[in-house]
RNA sequence: GCACCCGUAGUGAAAUGGAUAUCACAACAGUCUUCGGAACUGUCGUUGGGGGUUCGAGUCCCUCCGGGUGCACCA
């Protein structure tokens, strides 16, 4: 019997029930009591049901109660009504049992469904732009945007990873109109990312300046200036290498690499052949009336006066260019939750264009990374990037791991890894949609809720089954021993990642692994896990840790989030 | 001004309309001759104000207050 079956097991019974009882089939929920004394499930569907037949609810979960008797499944130990009309569902300890020991039948598979078997998604998500800094915000999206794609796949579907990148337009224009103006020398990213803060601030102030950016920006479309093609490529190629080594390290890779040079003409294409029609001209410019479709929208404008796409019209093409490149179901996108609204308006046009397209089309808007002292931008310089973040957090990693016996701190690798973690864990412990402030002491604490935590509880468990191992104790699970919360916990996790992908909630997750933790370091805390004197218990001790640590991996590993064995 | 999002202990967060609102940090008080103290136990303290819907509201509706974002050629 797998998790998941049990919530709809449950719900085939009930109304089974309502049916014998010849009532109504109502929305009724199957859900976990908050509190674990009144059972391992409970349902509201009396609450639900008096209320449409105005009769005490008490007394119909009674009846109904009596009706579910008759079927009990066998893993139902007992069926209860509560207070208002809850009617609870305690289990029978040899449920757990049998639960427990899938968990180590399963092992690195434990936790995945099927329930998107055969459905083909596309999602594209962290989108940094050439020429300019790889910073928090990009680490946000990236680590949105990988977890919700490990989540997808662990519920079946098969996921490709897609990135895009704007590797044309006034941004661009202002880096390498930059270089030529200051003859710069660009050796790294670094002396891009540079050229493109210095190249925006003269842009915005100096008027010769600006003028040279928009020469330089049409240059670039058209290819038909030497020197501008050599820098721009320079610039280009060593920012995407960068990144290429920036992905290595926080554990993410994509399929598909889309670029703006390319979407951008088709998109520009799209919206030609649609006007007149689904856009208009205005001011010299092409745009969509959004407000005319719904009062919630606005004007966007897609093709601008000196006839170059706007991101909009980019975005319109690369809908299309990612269905011709992966025939998908779904296509989700990931950006910062700024361009919402803007978002409604293209999925407006989308609509219009191409129906389903638009229709198998979820857009994400996460969060902003923000700082105590507002809103980075890199147009001025006031930005962390994500390899300074990377770099400050192992540094603290490294402190921390010299003050240990057995002092890791040489492994670099591991070192990252355990920064890495604790930025994603950070990222993904609040619902995407909502704003991160970044403390950035908060952000590399490792105490309570925190990536660490839960890696180190891991580890640790590593270290008990090594000594298990090594006192000749295998973890075998003693038959009839009580069933614990933490065993109770742990068998959820396949529900959790049901959850997570139904709600879009890594958090979910998050919450749910650091909850296992708790409960775990609790229990090693009150019990001497492995004890000469009682093998028999330690082997079930021991089995309880080795189902806890897969539990852990498996949950960090839907998050993005490596587990080392030691740290 | 219009639109969208948000407001939960001192701080950062969690909670498909359900039972006694959960977790961490901070503060305070403890635990350890044991397997990894990045640990464990306990105390303190919370739904912005006002109406409404409901058997039941942090959650839904109205309103006020406060904050964020977007609103024509940036992405």
């Amino acid at each position: 019997m797998i998790q998941p079956m049990v919530s709809s097991d449950l719900r085939g019974i009930i109304e089974k029930a309502l049916k014998n009882l010849a009532m109504e089939q109502v929305d009724f929920a199957v859900e976990h009591p908050e509190e674990m004394s009144h059972g391992d499930y409970a349902t509201n569907v009396a609450m639900v049901s008096a209320k449409a037949l105005k009769t005490n609810p008490l007394e119909l979960a009674e009846k109904i109660k009596e009706e579910l008797e008759k079927e009990k499944p066998d893993f139902v130990e007992k069926i209860e009504v509560a207070k208002p009309g809850f009617i609870n569902f305690t289990f029978k300890d040899s449920f757990f049992a049998g639960e427990m020991a899938n968990i180590l039948d399963k092992a690195d598979e434990f936790g995945k469904n099927e329930k998107l078997s055969g459905q083909k998604t596309i999602i594209e998500y962290t989108d940094p732009n050439p020429f300019k800094e790889f910073h928090i915000g990009h680490t946000m999206s990236n680590t949105i945007g990988e977890a919700i794609s490990r989540i997808i796949e662990w519920n079946g579907a098969e996921v490709r990873r897609a990135c895009y990148q704007g590797d044309k337009g006034i941004h661009v224009a202002r880096a390498v109109a930059h270089k030529i103006k200051t003859k710069v020398e660009w050796r790294t990213e670094k002396d891009v990312a540079l050229s493109y803060s210095e190249g925006s601030k003269l842009y915005e102030t100096d008027e010769d300046f600006k003028k040279f950016v928009v020469e330089v920006n049409k240059k670039i479309y058209s290819e038909t200036d030497t020197e501008i093609n050599e820098v721009y490529m320079l610039g280009r190629g060593l920012t995407l290498e960068y990144f290429e080594k920036l992905y290595k390290v926080l554990g993410t890779r994509f399929d598909y690499y889309f670029f703006e040079s390319t979407t951008g003409e088709f998109g520009k294409a799209l919206v030609h052949k649609h006007t007149p029609g689904i856009f208009e001209e205005s001011e010299g410019a092409i745009v969509f009336r959004g407000e005319k479709r719904d009062t919630k929208l606005h004007t966007r404008v897609f093709i601008n006066k000196e006839g170059i796409p706007t991101y909009e019209a980019k975005e319109l093409g690369l809908a299309k260019i990612k269905y011709d490149t992966y025939s998908h179901d779904i296509s989700i996108v990931v950006t910062g939750n700024e361009v919402n609204d803007y978002f409604k308006v293209l999925m407006s046009a989308l609509s219009e264009i191409f129906p389903n397209l638009a229709k198998n089309t979820k857009h994400i808007g996460h969060g902003m990374l923000r700082l105590p002292t507002g809103k980075m931008s890199s147009r001025t310089g006031d930005v962390i990037t994500a390899e300074s973040l990377i770099r400050a957090v192992s540094e603290k990693v490294k402190e921390k791991m010299k003050k240990s016996d057995r002092d890791l701190s040489s492994d670099e690798s591991l070192v990252s890894d355990i920064a890495v973690g604790a930025i994603r864990y950070s990222i993904l412990r609040q619902a995407p949609g909502r704003d991160v402030i970044f403390d950035f002491e908060k952000a590399i604490s490792f105490e309570g809720d925190s990536g660490p935590y839960l890696q180190y509880t891991n580890a640790r468990i590593n270290s008990l089954l090594e000594k298990g191992k090594e006192m000749g104790i295998n973890p075998v699970f003693k038959k009839d021993e009580s069933v614990s919360v933490l065993e109770k916990i742990l068998v959820r996790f396949p529900e959790v990642v049901a959850e997570a992908y139904e709600n879009t909630a890594p958090h979910a997750i998050v919450t749910y692994l650091t909850e296992v933790a708790g409960l775990f370091n609790a229990f090693y805390a009150n019990n001497q896990i492995v004890d000469l004197e009682k093998k028999e218990i330690s082997a079930h001790r021991l089995a309880i840790a080795l189902s806890t640590g897969q539990v852990l991996k498996n949950g960090l590993s839907v998050l993005g989030i490596s587990s080392p064995e030691k740290m």
